[in-house]
RNA sequence: GGGCGGGUAGCUCAGCGGCAGAGCGCUGGUCUUACAAGCCGGAAGUCGCAGGUUCGAUCCCUGUCCCGCCCA
């Protein structure tokens, strides 16, 4: 349906063109072509998740990738899938049974439970993989991936058998973080630090022999039910010579000694004596190993007191800690309190402030897997951008510590290993049928599962088929880009580059790119609960989804938090209109004619200078997309589309597009192929960004047999959709240095007229007469601008009939302005208003005498003539010169004003 | 405590040795047959502060003050 008076209307056309590039198999990529491959795995959205902002952002960026290099005409795959985040998920159908059915997934059991998580996982698991489509990602839909699946489950066997076999997993039993909601075991990345106000209460722990007492202080009162000893530093005088001798716990009937430890203990902190929970915090578990002390479990997997703790047993542990301090001051040990600002760990899901204690887990060794990751980015094998972010990868992978793989959870991959009662333990890819030791069958699956990032640290590998040698797997790993938040650089890049490289023994990408977070305009991070999220399927319906694509993508500068500001995105839906009036305007202008192909040497000014400005764009364009600058290639492409195209060059062709008159038919004909061929190709270095309305467009446009640039494609082919169509080349010979020294001359003409007519408010329908003054010395070589063919053009743009005066003219009765080397002299009906035309020249010749000045004095600087490079100095001497010129202007035309009272 | 990033027009941000930029907002004019979601003008800056390097610093270096993030 061709343009002619429909509106922009995304929402009338979004869907459709989706189905269109579906129905096309635009995006479905080969899995052998002799086409370079580009490829990026789509960092897997989790199940439980509906679309946010950071989701659209990372879609705009990746598919904006995708899409340039598809048009570059690489086998270009975006494969797309989720992950099943375990616990997450796990709680969304545990509440949601207990609030339909009042179950708990205890009174289900294991399998039915599964089967249920199944159930909800296939009924709204693919909810953010459908709102996928209303953003226009290019993904090919026919390799999605859920790392739940066969395959990539199988991967998961795989790597941890190969890891076991390695000796680098382990089971032991070690200091973990652990959540008594979600009740499991947490890596320290899900663990998130919040600075809190809290209290650093101190007591006494009397000595056993009744000879005194030493004073200790601590956050957590509650844990001294489990201590087992008392540290000092071996060298603070205050406290050395009780170490060796025994305090006596004054709630629970036992003794325990004072300990030595320099490591633990800072004597400048607090009295110099600490209390030693070795199985409720990793200092203390260290303090614990150094000094063989007991680990004493005092509170469960719920956070509630165990038997440990005596006569507070059960009690949970905020209720415990209430005790405790009663119970100690009631005993007459407390030592008073004071406020204390320290980090309180929360698990990253539920917020629950989580407990460190003694458990047997397994455990990934991370020492040799993180080596070779930082090997491969020092060595450049994979590139990290921005580029400072490779400093906090090296930081924290020099800094790894072994990882708690094993989760309490019934949804996930279940740990391939099994308990024989002779007390073997069998790793294995599939179930063993009997125990190899002893031949026993009643072997036991470990119950648990396996933390979700492992799973998602194979998914460049495992999405492509690995372990299996697949066609997929040769083409496209390793794969060229992973674009995600930086908050993910841990999660997933540093783990993804260890696995990869582990596994495959090459990385999993390339290049990886690192965006910021969305925030709301006031700088605040997004939150269903602050009520801020600004839903991106809203914005799409209200302003379109290429509004909101050009908008992240121009926020996107590297790595930055951006502030979304609905204005900004209210702007580019103007800008998509724009583009879209500009469309209708051709398909009017050009009529139903044949078009020729555009010459390789336009005679038409204009004509000569878009294409130069074209070509110019597209090399700006092309090299801020290879670098992975999207807010650069958007401002380039803004600034070209709207102020040279739309409000400059189009306004140019209008009258040659208009005339009747045979003898202009060669510069009709030209304007008419230059312009469809200009906003052909302006769609095609747009699309990667605003595909929808690109693509729209495209199909409907007017068309040309000789579409595409030299070279690019086979001409006149049908090429049935933009996604696919080739991206515009960078064409050195349309390049035009006399054009565009000619246009700008030309433009500074028509601003300086329009500036007159604004000052003196001479409205648009009034014709006036602009006098030219060609000054002898300096505007003779601009005659050319009063050639026939040029000085109508100008005139329309300005309104006004351009005559040439001289020198020696009365100019009396006219406002004059400045163009560059040229006078303009535009002749007022009234008078003059003397005053006000004299102050603005003054102004005007204040400012150029200040710069005039200021560039003198650099020049005359014997050090800079000595030391700048030749060209600078040229360019400053050229500098001077024409603002010379300025000044003599400018005081001829206020000579002029004083004549005339 | 360690590390990273930021402070440029009223707002949001580019620029990072050689003419201080954009969008929005503000403001004057204008319904000119692509677009009033538009068009044509205009105003607006000690480039956080103090030193240093340099012929030349918003840009590089040192110090300093704010703001944000990460790690412990």
């Amino acid at each position: 349906m061709p343009i002619g008076n429909r509106s922009y209307d995304p929402q009338e056309f979004e869907s459709r063109i989706y189905q269109f590039w579906l129905d096309r198999r635009a995006f479905e990529a080969e899995d052998a072509s002799p086409r370079e491959s580009f490829s990026i795995v789509i960092p897997p959205p989790n199940i439980t998740g509906s679309l946010h902002m950071g989701h659209a952002l990372t879609a705009t960026i990746q598919d904006t990738i995708v899409r340039y290099q598809r048009m570059l005409g690489k086998n270009a795959l975006w494969l797309p899938g989720t992950d099943h985040a375990g616990i997450a998920t796990q709680m969304v159908v545990e509440r949601h049974l207990a609030k339909t059915e009042k179950l708990s997934r205890h009174d289900l059991g294991r399998e039915k439970f599964v089967e249920r998580v199944w159930e909800w996982r296939n009924q709204y698991g693919g909810r953010i993989t459908e709102q996928h489509k209303a953003l226009g990602a290019s993904v090919d839909w026919g390799r999605e991936r859920f790392t739940l699946d066969d395959g990539l489950s199988r991967a998961v066997r795989e790597a941890f058998v190969r890891l076991y076999e390695d000796g680098l997993i382990y089971r032991a039993e070690r200091m973990i973080q652990w959540c008594p909601r979600c009740r499991t075991a947490l890596s320290d990345l899900e663990v998130v630090h919040v600075e809190t106000k809290g209290e650093l209460w101190s007591f006494a722990y009397p000595l056993a022999d009744g000879s005194g007492e030493i004073v200790v202080a601590t956050t957590r009162p509650e844990t001294m039910l489990g201590d087992t000893a008392v540290a000092v530093h071996p060298e603070d005088e205050r406290h050395r010579a009780l170490i060796g001798r025994s305090v006596r716990h004054p709630i629970l009937d036992r003794t325990f000694a004072v300990v030595g430890d320099p490591i633990l203990v800072d004597p400048k902190f607090g009295t110099g004596a600490v209390k030693v929970t070795p199985a409720h915090d990793p200092s203390d578990f260290e303090c614990g190993r150094r000094n063989a002390l007991p680990f004493l479990r005092m509170l469960d997997e719920d956070g509630k007191v165990t038997a440990a703790g005596g006569p507070f047993a059960g009690l949970d542990r905020a209720k415990a800690r209430e005790a405790v301090k009663e119970k100690l001051t009631e005993l007459g040990l407390f030592r008073g309190s004071k406020e204390h600002v320290h980090a309180v760990g929360r698990c990253q899901r539920c917020e629950t402030v989580v407990e460190p204690m003694v458990s047997t887990q397994w455990f990934a060794n991370m020492k040799p897997l993180a080596e070779p990751a930082i090997a491969a980015v020092r060595e450049g094998k994979t590139v990290i951008l921005p580029e400072q972010w490779t400093k906090t990868y090296f930081h924290w992978l020099e800094g790894i510590q072994d990882w708690c793989i094993s989760r309490q959870l019934w949804w996930g991959h279940r740990i391939p290993a099994w308990y024989c009662p002779c007390g073997e333990t069998i790793v294995a890819r599939e179930a063993p049928a009997k125990c190899p030791k002893c031949g026993g069958a009643e072997l036991r699956q470990d119950e648990d599962v396996l933390d979700t990032w492992f799973s998602s640290g194979l998914w460049p590998c495992s999405t492509l088929g690995w372990p299996a040698p697949t066609p997929a797997f040769r083409t496209f790993y390793p794969t060229s880009v992973m674009e995600t938040g930086f908050d993910i650089l841990f999660f997933w890049v540093a783990r993804m580059m260890m696995m990869g490289l582990r596994m495959t023994g090459e990385v999993p990408f390339r290049t990886v790119v690192l965006h910021g977070m969305v925030l709301d305009a006031q700088g605040r991070k997004m939150s269903k609960t602050r009520g801020n999220a600004i839903d991106p399927l809203d914005v799409t319906a209200k302003f379109g989804t290429d509004a909101l694509r050009f908008t992240l993508a121009s926020y996107s500068a590297q790595g930055q938090s951006m502030k979304l500001d609905p204005k900004r995105i209210e702007g580019y839906r103007f800008f998509c209109n724009k583009i879209w009036n500009a469309v209708r305007f051709m398909e009017g202008a050009l009529g139903d004619g044949p078009l020729g192909p555009v010459p390789s040497r336009p005679a038409d000014l204009g004509n000569r200078w878009i294409l130069s400005r074209l070509d110019e764009t597209t090399a700006a364009v092309r090299a801020a997309l290879d670098g992975f600058r999207l807010d650069e290639a958007c401002a380039a492409l803004y600034a070209f589309t709207w102020r040279e195209l739309c409000d400059w060059y189009i306004e140019w062709t209008k009258p040659a597009l208009y005339a009747r008159d045979p003898a202009t038919a060669t510069v009709k004909e030209e304007t008419r192929s230059t312009l469809q061929h200009v906003v052909e190709t302006t769609l095609r270095l747009l699309h990667p960004v605003i595909p929808f309305l690109t693509e729209e467009l495209w199909q409907e446009m007017p068309r040309s047999t000789h579409s595409f640039a030299p070279g690019a494609s086979v001409p006149g082919a049908v090429i049935p959709t933009l996604a696919r169509a080739p991206y515009p080349a960078v064409d050195p010979a349309r390049r035009d240095t006399d054009a565009a020294a000619r246009f700008q001359a030309l433009q500074d003409l028509v601003t300086t007229v329009r500036s007159v007519r604004a000052e003196y408010n001479i409205g648009p329908s009034q014709r006036i007469t602009a006098r030219v003054v060609f000054a002898p010395e300096a505007g003779e070589e601009l005659r050319w601008l009063l050639a026939p063919e040029v000085v109508g053009r100008i005139g329309t743009l300005c309104s006004a009939d351009v005559t040439a005066a001289s020198p020696g003219d009365d100019l009396s009765g006219h406002a004059l302005g400045v163009a560059g080397k040229l006078t303009v002299a535009v002749p007022l009906a009234g008078i003059v208003d003397v005053a006000a035309e004299r102050v603005r020249h003054e102004k005007e010749l204040a400012k150029v005498r200040k710069e005039l000045e200021g560039l003198e004095k650099r020049l005359a600087n014997p050090e800079f003539t000595a030391k700048a490079p030749g060209e600078v100095v040229a360019e400053m001497r050229e500098r001077i010169a024409h603002s010379r010129d300025r000044c003599a202007q400018i005081e001829d035309a206020i000579q002029r004003l004083a004549q005339l009272v």
